[in-house]
DNA sequence: ACCACAGTGGACCCTCTGGTCCAGAAAACG
DNA sequence: CGTTTTCTGGACCAGAGGGTCCACTGTGGT
């Protein structure tokens, strides 16, 4: 399929818009034409940029948020070589998902794609990612002598990573946000020792 | 509306049977349909047990597993009074979560309700007996003198929950269980200090 | 024995939604 | 220009699935 820059604009308006419907309130039950009425585009135009229809649209729409989720933690995912650099991490995990409160991109898409291949893999990379990123910052802080060499970097990561993941899903279901704070302190305070 | 006790027997049988027929692996997309041919019921039957039809149905489901979420813990959950106790609960969440794989009853009951009230209040209602049990398990190790009084029995409770909520929802699109070890092992491994 | 009401079966309906199709507008390209 | 390809709009289709209805059967109480 050859895609004009007028085509490129569309497709990524299509996903944008989609992306931004399901950060609002209501959006359990997505429906493509929804995501043509968001979009202002038509079935012909969704079926053209997304011959797959539904999933490979959903798809595109959750590797669209799954970048998101790596980039809003930047600069400080990246940078883990110090105690700060951590709490600034921490901080920065919880205002984000405390400013997403009871909504979940992430979390709707993968109630439509239902555990797909393709879902499955989204959701796999992302984490992997994740978790790839924080056993480095962990790694470094022992490189660094700031955190005891004893500690496996890969365990600690991962803990880091369902903390994370099981405080948003009780934020999803609670609208609290204490049990994704208590998950990652008491992890780094596991790291301090 | 009157039950007699063949229709007890009845409705206990299409609760019981869609909860079985969650727990089998294709079972995504549930539909009242199935349910029906699973249980050997008719669709008046359905109606008639469950007047509000779907949802009412798929949340006395979903009571009924959220039960079976925190029995399964049995009798270990109740008795958190020693170090070799936590363990055995520790490997029975681990065990029972293994055994249970990539599939999710509870998940997928979410996934069709989606987000109703409902099915907030009965997370909610699992999510907190659960974080009151751990955090009484806690309280009773520092009262015996094997927890240090500073830590705070609700973080670490709540830390716990989160990391078994992230480390089962990473079970089921990883097929992997080491986040949920990883995140137990490290929060009770913070407990002993 | 009778009556009222619960239990059961299944045909039927209706909406919702993903997906198809095609015709016309607008670009790209020679 | 002309033609070929992409872009856009929207009518239309088909299947799925939740929900309704009603007739029939069983059962419990008096």
């Amino acid at each position: 399929m050859k895609l004009t820059v007028k085509g490129q604009a569309t497709r990524q308006r299509i996903i944008e818009g989609a992306a931004s419907y399901l950060r609002s309130d209501d959006a359990a039950g997505v429906t493509l034409d929804d995501i043509r009425a968001i979009t202002g585009t038509s079935k012909g135009q969704i079926f053209h940029y997304f011959p797959d229809g539904k999933e490979e649209l959903f798809l595109a729409v959750a590797r669209f948020e799954a970048d998101r989720v790596l980039s809003d933690q930047q600069p400080h995912l990246s940078a883990l070589t110090s105690w700060a650099a951590w709490e600034r991490w921490r901080d920065s995990v919880i205002a984000r998902y405390r400013a997403q409160g009871r909504t979940c991109p992430l979390g709707v898409l993968m109630g439509q794609l239902n555990s797909t291949p393709g879902a499955h893999e989204v959701i796999g990379t992302l984490l992997e990612q994740w978790q790839s990123e924080l056993r480095r910052g962990v790694a470094e802080m022992q490189q660094a002598g700031l955190v005891r060499s004893g500690v496996d970097a890969g365990r600690v990561s991962a803990a880091l990573i369902a903390g994370i993941q099981g405080g948003v899903q009780v934020l999803r279901s609670t609208g609290d946000v204490t049990h994704l704070e208590a998950a990652l302190d008491i992890v780094i305070d596991y790291l301090r020792g």
